[in-house]
DNA sequence: ACAGCCATGTAACTTGTTACATGATTTT
DNA sequence: AAAATCATGTAACAAGTTACATGGCTGT
């Protein structure tokens, strides 16, 4: 639900057509967030079919497509930049279900799994931080921050969970103790 | 591409059914994780079609049915293992595009939407800090912490972004300067 | 004339997700 | 017999994503 509402948002300030809204979108995000062109034109039809923008009833304006945000496209913007983002559904972590699942299986061992992407995040970190130096956009900073911040604390968490399975031991198998299973089911 | 894998990585240890899946699956994580039963049959389907899983040949087994993981299926999920998340393709984050949509937006205070969301942040980890000392599995305890330190790095961010845009002054609009948009193309 | 860009679009696919339907078995 | 639970499955959708097709205009 990200980019739906970052279109309606570069409509919220006027009209635009397609390409444009790539252009401004990846105005000092492009680096770091690609859009393709194609997802614009995807995202603008779905968006008019729920009512959020209209189209231009075309006629002149030559090849370009105008879309204008609807009222209802502005009540939805503002409710969307007042809610949190996830929200109540805690989101499904994938490195965090990686680690659990090297935690559970026997044949993989967890902390070599741990130090590998302990080293990719420490890396991307040193990435970030050289290429934050050499852009100054104040957008593109945010973004990064954001980015820089966020693997401080994967790496962070990597290493406690790393500390916390070697005092904890392996994690057991799921082991559902339910009901008896009708006889060896499993073979 | 999570639950696949996880599920994926259940089978490794030995041929499973659905609800089986689904217990194993949320033991430890299930009330942090909930998942939907029909999710795992559509996931087994797709994981079956993709080579990586196969099923019993019934017959038996009574209303069970039973899914066993290939070696192509071994073999993707060492991969998944090693491969870290988002590697090359940076998270498009949802909270952060709402900063940057809310700091180009002109009608809407951008401190104020920073600080709600972080009032929302800092609830979230008395939460699950609450919620870490009620229950001790090893496990889920992984999971909080992950959710833990993510909402200390948000909360970080979230003052870092506040005070960079009180010294920088509101987010320049995208100001694409490209060609010279055929006279007043927008009215 | 041709290369290249502007501009729009579409078909196809992925994962995740849920609501619902259908039987079989077990419990009350 | 009715209610609950086990167990499987399907139809339908959302959002993201990409590869490709099409046409017009511009500069060389």
């Amino acid at each position: 639900m990200s980019i739906r509402h970052a279109l309606l948002a570069l409509l919220s300030d006027g009209p635009k057509y397609g390409l444009q809204l790539r252009q401004e979108f990846e105005a000092g995000t492009g680096r770091v967030w690609p859009l393709n062109v194609g997802q614009v034109y995807t995202t603008l039809q779905r968006l008019e079919r729920d009512g959020l923008v209209v189209s231009d009833d075309a006629a002149d304006a030559g090849p370009q497509k105008g879309f204008r945000i609807t009222p209802d496209g502005d009540r939805e913007l503002a409710a969307w930049l007042r809610t949190p983002p996830a929200a109540g559904a805690p989101p499904r972590d994938e490195l965090v279900i990686k680690v659990l699942v090297a935690a559970h299986l026997p044949d993989a061992d967890v902390h070599l799994v741990i130090q590998a992407h302990r080293r990719t995040a420490v890396e991307a970190m040193q990435r970030y931080t050289r290429f934050k130096a050499e852009d100054d956009d104040a957008g593109l900073a945010l973004i990064v921050d954001a980015e820089l911040f966020r693997l401080e604390g994967v790496v962070r968490w990597l290493d406690a969970a790393d500390a916390r399975l070697r005092e904890h031991g392996p994690l057991a198998r799921p082991a559902v103790a339910s009901q008896p299973a009708r006889e060896e089911a499993a073979r």
